[in-house]
DNA sequence: CCACAATATCGACAGATGTCAATGTTGACT
DNA sequence: AGTCAACATTGACATCTGTCGATATTGTGG
């Protein structure tokens, strides 16, 4: 589903999280290396500050979305280096992208985090 | 707790994933700095292909434990690079080691991935 | 059409990371 | 003691990554 108000970006490379939705728990049985190397991925999109605290702002915002202005300052990153996390956060299928106006809004792709969570959970 | 048998390998680094354990899920609210570092690191351990195979192959094997010579082969790495990864998953508190005789065993803390996950999920 | 504001992209650079071969350590067994 | 097996550590190397300044792109409003 996944529809938005405004111009929705249509990512180039496929939103790695969505084919990564459906999988046990890596602790039942061992994961071929396909598998790996796209929760990897995933996981590698994840493992740095900066993106975890952008995904953080996010999800604690007005309709849990915000554009790169708001997003600049708390971080205390320049304005290319946030739209590169933004970016990356994109590319792996944790955060949404709509343009109104000069202003580009992310928002958290729902389940796209769970599903990650759901991969690592033990029981 | 975490009691095993034979000999328990006391790292010098602190278990990085007990510090972590007690925080609500990340899209609750915004991170500060420290606490995106502290998760970045974690999931810095977990976002390897290589790594996230080990973790699997332990987690499947009997007792949840298994040795360095029987992790080589189906991850199809150097022995030392297996050493290596699996230090990365200790020190990062995911992984414990237990020597007995030539052998070291690597078991899975029991938690420690959950607690990643607790954090990342959006409920 | 022209300036300006919000983002994105590019190029460069320092530092981190994954990998292996070589070597060191430790324990078992004769 | 001596040898061998399992594992850890070291050193080196290529690659990836995060960051910024500079520049390009796109939309707004005069």
């Amino acid at each position: 589903m996944l529809t938005y108000a405004g111009h929705m970006s249509t990512p180039t490379l496929l939103p790695l999280a969505e084919t990564e939705v459906c999988r046990a728990p890596l602790t039942r049985q061992p994961l071929d290396a396909e598998q790996a190397v796209d929760l990897a991925r995933l996981l590698k999109a994840l493992a740095d500050p900066a993106r975890l605290r952008l995904l953080s702002i996010v999800a604690a915002s007005e309709g849990q979305q915000a554009c790169v202005c708001d997003l600049t300052e708390p971080v205390g990153l320049s304005q290319p280096t946030i739209s590169h996390h933004l970016k990356v956060l994109m590319e792996a299928g944790f955060l949404s992208r709509s343009k109104r106006g000069t202003w580009a809004y992310y928002a958290l792709v729902p389940g796209a985090l769970d599903s990650v969570a759901t991969v690592l959970v033990t029981a």
